[in-house]
DNA sequence: TAGATTGTTAATCGATTAACAATC
DNA sequence: TAGATTGTTAATCGATTAACAATC
């Protein structure tokens, strides 16, 4: 809303950005050129330069940028300053690997619960953290200030449960489910498709014979 | 390789128009204008018509364009004519979710075995499929003649694994891993960085504020 | 035939790359 | 100061949209 419109080509970078800022911080690496940076990740030193530009000078001329500053820097505008709490709805094996990843929580997103409309799963937990049922889903939502859902039922499944968030204030959802939700153009949605994630591989294996 | 360069772009919205196409069969409607398909699949009726000429005409002026035909192009553009052999390595929780998918079966992928090296998966079965350790990998994939891995492990494990595709014949990866693999370019890789999409959502999230 | 809608060319828009003055 | 490298403007490239003649 502050920025200026900034592309989504952009915006889709930064997460890169922020890998990869995160492993030469890691390799105690403490100043990078754009050229140099170039090399490692495969944008151009002129698109890296465009791109840091859009959010602010955060390089010095002639010497480069100062990695952890950067990192800091984007890890700003990523949103990473602070914690979200999350949910996920479908307790199935998708659910039960996104529970279980210890890097989304590392990077502050607060797994609260885990629903699934399927009384098998009553009394599960999967990573310490409680499978519930969806019938006290929005009163959960509310008393935990759930800000994301994360949607791993299956396809049929996927529309019922973005109705029952719109209704509450959650305003960001990441569907895993392989249909286009229905939402207000208030709550943000996004896809993992794996589908079309596949599809698209099988059209570069024929192409590439 | 035979088709003029088509652009990545375009390649990426196939998958979007095979779904919906799909879905329209399904419900039984046999045509449709650029201009309709427009309305629910989201892209202008003009991007519709240069995507699909891309591939050959397929409409027919005054009329549209036949689902069912459509559908079948589309198809064998992407190259779903026929099966593919494929395995996973990782016999996690985010491996066992694949090889649960039924979806990429109907597709043609067809599931042969899954990979871990982890000895406690010794002698499981996921969805009638064996879990094997990576003694034999090589062999495993010449004798099945696979096409396509699915990489998810760890991302520490990744690179290893994409290091003994390479020594195969296979020439197609799908990567879990939030790693770029680095491999020859003669092997496609498609990456699924579900971090990199988490926090494009929180930076959508935080703007939206 | 008249109407509808494609295929395709031309115009526009946006994103990437190149170039270089500013400056550390 | 001289060299390096950014920030930023201008040039290029590519993708999307508009327009319309062709034609079913």
């Amino acid at each position: 809303m502050k920025d200026k419109n900034i592309s989504v080509a952009v915006i889709r970078r930064l997460p890169k950005y922020h890998r990869y800022l995160k492993e030469l911080l890691d390799r105690d690496i403490r100043r990078i050129s754009s050229k140099e940076l170039s090399k490692i990740i495969g944008f151009t030193a002129s698109q890296i330069r465009q791109d840091l530009n859009n959010f602010g000078g955060f390089g010095q001329q002639g010497y480069g940028y100062n990695v952890e500053d950067l990192y800091q820097e984007i890890s700003k505008i990523l949103g990473l300053t602070r914690n979200y709490n999350v949910v996920i709805v479908g307790a199935g094996n998708l659910g039960q690997a996104l529970a279980n990843y210890t890097s989304f929580g590392r990077l502050g997103f607060d797994l609260k619960a885990i629903f699934d409309i399927n009384p098998k799963f009553r009394g599960f937990k999967v990573n310490d953290v409680d499978v519930l049922d969806m019938d006290n889903f929005e009163t959960f939502i509310e008393e935990n200030a759930v800000e994301i859902v994360y949607i791993c039922t299956s396809r049929n499944g996927a529309q019922d449960v973005a109705d029952r968030v719109q209704k509450t204030k959650v305003k960001a959802i990441w569907n895993f489910a392989p249909i286009d939700l229905k939402v207000n153009e208030d709550v943000i949605v996004e896809n993992v498709h794996l589908i079309d994630n596949l599809l698209t591989l099988s059209y570069f294996l024929k192409e590439n014979q």
